[in-house]
DNA sequence: TAAGTATATTAGAACTTTCTAATATACTTA
DNA sequence: TAAGTATATTAGAAAGTTCTAATATACTTA
């Protein structure tokens, strides 16, 4: 797996809501599986999520008895949510300048 | 659509080999659509990919005679792409730390 | 040890993305 | 204006993603 293949998973990883939103939790510290919370998903599909997030170098996890817990592994990656948030804000803000 | 959905349109459009690439080449400077190479795909392909990247809000285009000439919008979307690459070295040198 | 709690895995349907081939559009130059 | 160059669009097959439901695993506590 060369670097641009780690590039990829770490942006499809990004890629979807519900993913965007467990790295915002846990921005805010570390959490067991059980703590991260969406009501649309299952238990099953928050499972898988955070198997994606994990399997693309951007959570790590800890057995703590019977809970699961999630930490952001580089808090690089919330920087790169926010840095996208200013460009896309940036990019909203040009448009209006065009009315 | 909320912001939500404009972050993930944008990690989406970075998750393909091909356009990061892109975005690598054009890194450099502006360029046409015909400049902007791949040899594995076709000039259809290539066409899509800039419109994902254009739809995205990440590229812009202009119409230059019969030529596309492509730019990046936001410099910072080459900045996010290289805080990737360093938290994966990172992520990979912790790695090899723990041999 | 049985019941409860927390989490992961699997299978498969529904949906989305990605590619190729064919075709369309539009500018340029002989 | 015909031929050439540059680009976009469309349709559809193949591959990948995402969800639910069912089930499995493993720790905890009564």
């Amino acid at each position: 797996m060369d670097i641009k293949e780690f590039e990829v998973k770490f942006f499809k990883a990004l890629a979807h809501p519900v993913r965007i939103d467990i790295i915002k939790q846990l921005a805010l510290g570390r959490l067991c599986a059980c703590e991260i919370v969406s009501e649309e998903y299952t238990q099953s599909n928050m499972s898988q999520h955070l198997r994606i997030l994990r399997d693309a170098g951007i959570l790590s996890v800890e057995k703590e008895g019977n809970k699961m817990m999630y930490e952001i592994k580089n808090m690089d990656t919330v920087e790169i949510i926010k840095k996208v948030d200013e460009i896309i804000v940036e990019d909203l803000k040009s448009l209006l300048g065009n009315i």
